[in-house]
DNA sequence: ATTATCTATAGATCTATAGATAATGC
DNA sequence: ATTATCTATAGATCTATAGATAATGC
């Protein structure tokens, strides 16, 4: 039953990606351990030995997500940007998605070490959405706070309102899409 | 043990009430029934009599924050609401603040009829924030769909970075209402 | 007689722990 | 000998139901 450390350590990080994308699509308390580890094809036996607690593997599992995120995003033109953000195909997937609009609701409700992860994954996200010059303070900066601010906030309304109000879901997303591309985005 | 059904109609709406405070502040899976309805002064044993499950009440609580939160930003003057919205107040307290910006998450996973009551609430939010005639399509249309999002994104980031990155949950609150203060807040 | 609410509980979760097992790594 | 993982379970929840109780409303 025991495997070597270079397995165990690939196991461990099983864990942390598996955790990273069913947090973003279930939410925190939507997910159980015995189903989390299962997912990651492990027992729920041999979670504490790596974690301290469902909590810790929260802060960790923010933390590569937002890391995926930013990862990704970069690699993304500027001039699609927006478009690829505010996509029915990201508002489909939230696990694959953007940390920041999935996981919100339940970082607010974490402790300050997993709201710092977090945060780290804004301040990448300011940097990738500004254009890289938007670090430091000032108009450019600014600029970056904006449009993240309404990329989150309209896939946040479009995910909430898919399934119920689908047109007003798309045109949330088109709306800020169109008005994005025009400047920043 | 029996009430009047008056009386009975009122412990109804304090159910729902509270409610709509508890899943504000602490998610739809964040308070049982137990503890619900103990906060609303019942036992938790009556509670099936008045609703057909916990997803059932989530669907009227909905409904009652969303009414609650464009009844009281229609009650702010035009030229504060992007203050009041984006005030360190308001990312204190979501019990009594945007049901937008609070229930977005566990709304995203709700069934369509909640989603209806959500999206009713986002169509009110639209109409306050764009002054009345950003009912029809349009630009002006456009522009509250563009404001509310910036306004709900902005208060969702700095709720998640409060506690971990309080510089950073602070500057977007302040950059957001400084940009939204120019044109359409 | 009806019914709103109560007490009590069933049955299914959930997080966390205990102890066994078996392969690694000294 | 150490340890990563397993099986099994403790103890605390959670949603939902059953049946008793007592006041309302016919």
């Amino acid at each position: 039953m025991r495997v070597s450390r270079e397995q165990a350590n690939a196991n461990r990080e099983r864990v942390v990606e598996t955790a990273a994308r069913l947090f973003r699509e279930r939410g925190f308390d939507g997910i159980g351990l015995v189903d989390l580890m299962k997912e990651a094809g492990l027992t729920h036996g041999g979670f504490y030995r790596q974690f301290p607690s469902k909590e810790a593997l929260l802060t960790e599992a923010t933390g590569r997500a937002v890391s995926q995120t930013s990862d990704y995003l970069a690699g993304v033109p500027a001039a699609d940007r927006a478009a690829v953000y505010l996509s029915r195909e990201h508002r489909a997937n939230p696990g694959s998605g953007c940390a920041i609009a999935a996981l919100a609701g339940d970082v607010a409700r974490a402790d300050a070490k997993t709201q710092a992860a977090f945060a780290a994954g804004v301040e990448r996200l300011l940097a990738c959405v500004g254009g890289g010059e938007a670090a430091t303070s000032g108009a450019a900066r600014a600029d970056a706070i904006q449009t993240l601010s309404a990329l989150v906030g309209a896939l946040v309304i479009a995910r909430a309102t898919a399934t119920g109000a689908p047109g007003l879901s798309d045109e949330v997303l088109a709306t800020v899409r169109k008005r994005l591309a025009g400047d920043a985005g």
